[in-house]
RNA sequence: GGUCUCGUGGCCGAGUGGCUAGGCAUCGGUCUGCAAAACCGGGUACAGCGGUUCGAAUCCGCUCGAGACCUCCA
């Protein structure tokens, strides 16, 4: 297959464009990552879940990627206006008594540990904003130097309005100054900003903070944006190909990140800017601050409210790439259990791939299939199409189990291929450890035993022992499908 | 208030000018001692109104409805 040609979503255009690497066959990706100071919630499953499939469908084609997503340790002030506000990782060390140091590291390592559940590969890097501090400072020199930032009072804010006369402030957001202007209170009179919509690179350190370091002009930490215009730069150079995230951060956080990177360095950092949508509940998003948020945890136990059952990591991973990353996905457990028996029966055709019996000729063609799978990505990472055409394969499956199509062993080889391609290694969904079946514990053995009985009631027509076997097991959570020379069986 | 997005069959969710999306549910049929599984088939949707066009879910306008961003959020 040679490779397709990529076109994505470019938010900054507003336009599918062509993708062309900065350099042919590499890509430098860079993702905005959580906050840690809270649970992993189904929020955040989504652009991990969405860049994963990015990162994995480029490194199918053969690019050699590096991934590089953060993890903001530095906490970020509850209200930005009121000065003295708290930041949110000092406050949640405050409530469940930790050193702010300690729920940064918990709940870094419950995100890793939810999206190795999740099977989203592990970034190429994970910086942390804590560990690049002389980075930030170093471009909050740079942006100082170039004259498009201004002290005051310690702290070092980005003089928007000096920018915007040279470069456009709110292109990436599709907004103006007047409008910024017009729309914020303009009633703080004794800000150390010149203008509402002027934003910090570091921040003075009140006295109670305690997340501080030294600098020249106060001791105190980095303003909210710096962090991924410093590590972007320092592991993917001063222009990088993509860079993604939410949609909830195109404004402020990237429109400040252009404008910092374009301040610092005189050119724009990003070739293509992609940006994953929500996750709404009842139609409405989903978010911590919204208070609606599902935990990872509780998905996978099944203990919420708003939970008619448990739903599985690899169900939550389907569930999201049913949908197409740019389109709001709304959460119901409808939904959930649609994707979950979904999967089932994408991964049952999986497991029959190996019943199936060669043919001298085959009845079926894969290559346009697999044409189709690999359009439907290119086409700006369009997995809802791609599962449909894997459905589609799926049917093909069990037409050819059934004996309905036949099949010569290379187009069963590309049939397998197709399946391992783009199930496992792109989609990366991986077989539920659910059903055991692997016949080597006792339990199994007896359970074939059983189902043997029944076979042999069922050839001398004793209906009520066959029946009494099969209710008995299926009480159990033994589901039994009769074939036609024998039986299979799984757990529910 | 400003900027923007969206409204698709019972549910989820693709599609952007003419050609079956797909999944789940449901109904009918095949298979089966019965069932399950599997297979085959049915329903034929595009918020409303008007316009452009030979032709619109798809383009334009208006109306209604929902949501996002404008403060941290994935």
């Amino acid at each position: 297959m040679t490779a397709p040609k990529i076109f994505i979503y470019n938010t900054l255009t507003r336009e599918k464009e062509e993708f062309v690497p900065i350099q042919p066959n590499h890509l430098g990706l860079y993702v905005c990552g959580p906050t840690v100071y809270g649970e992993a919630h189904l929020g955040h499953a989504r652009p991990a879940i969405t860049f994963d499939l990015v990162v994995r469908f480029f490194r199918h084609l053969g690019y050699k990627v590096r991934y590089v997503r953060n993890i903001t340790d530095v906490g970020h002030l509850v209200d930005e206006n009121a000065g003295e506000g708290e930041d949110r990782i000092a406050k949640k060390a405050r409530i469940e008594e930790l050193e702010p140091m300690e729920v940064v590291h918990k709940y870094t390592e419950s995100y890793q540990h939810f999206m190795r559940a999740l099977n989203v590969m592990s970034p190429s890097i994970e910086p942390r904003a804590s560990g690049h501090i002389i980075e930030q400072q170093e471009m909050v020199r740079q942006i100082l130097k170039n004259g498009y930032a201004y002290e005051s009072n310690g702290s070092i804010y980005f003089d928007v309005l000096k920018y915007n006369q040279k470069y456009n402030y709110g292109k990436l957001s599709g907004r103006n100054l007047e409008d910024l202007l017009e729309n914020t209170r303009a009633l703080d009179g004794q800000s150390e900003k010149h203008n509402s919509f002027d934003f910090a690179l570091w921040k003075k350190a009140s006295p109670e903070h305690i997340m501080r370091w030294p600098s020249e002009w106060s001791e105190g930490f980095p303003g909210w944006h710096m962090e991924c215009s410093a590590m972007s730069m320092r592991y993917l150079g001063q222009t990088f190909d993509i860079h993604g995230g939410g949609m909830d951060l195109v404004f402020p956080h990237h429109e400040a990140e252009i404008a910092q990177s374009t301040a610092a360095n005189g050119h724009e950092a990003v070739h293509y800017w992609m940006h994953n949508n929500m996750i709404t509940i009842n139609g409405q998003k989903m978010g911590k601050s919204l208070g609606n948020y599902i935990n990872l945890s509780e998905l996978f136990s099944g203990n919420h409210k708003l939970l008619e059952q448990a739903y599985s990591p690899m169900t939550i991973r389907f569930f999201i790439l049913m949908a197409h990353y740019r389109g709001t996905l709304d959460f119901s457990n409808e939904a959930l259990q649609a994707a979950e028996k979904g999967l089932d029966r994408l991964m049952k055709a999986m497991q029959s791939l190996d019943k199936i019996k060669i043919s001298e000729a085959s009845t079926i063609e894969i290559k346009p299939l697999s044409d189709k799978c690999y359009q439907a990505l290119a086409d700006d990472f369009n997995s809802p199409i791609l599962i449909a055409a894997l459905f589609e394969a799926v049917s093909m499956v069990n037409n050819l189990v059934a004996g309905n199509e036949k099949i010569t062993s290379a187009n069963l080889q590309e049939l397998k291929t197709l399946f391992n391609d783009f199930v496992l290694e792109i989609l990366g969904l991986l077989p539920d450890g659910k059903s055991e079946t692997d016949g080597n514990n006792l339990s199994s053995q007896l359970i074939d035993l059983l189902l043997n009985m029944r076979m042999e009631a069922k050839r001398n027509k004793d209906w009520a022992t066959s029946d009494k076997i099969r209710s008995q097991l299926t009480a159990m959570g033994v589901e039994i499908k009769d074939t036609k020379d024998g039986f299979e069986w799984e757990m529910r």
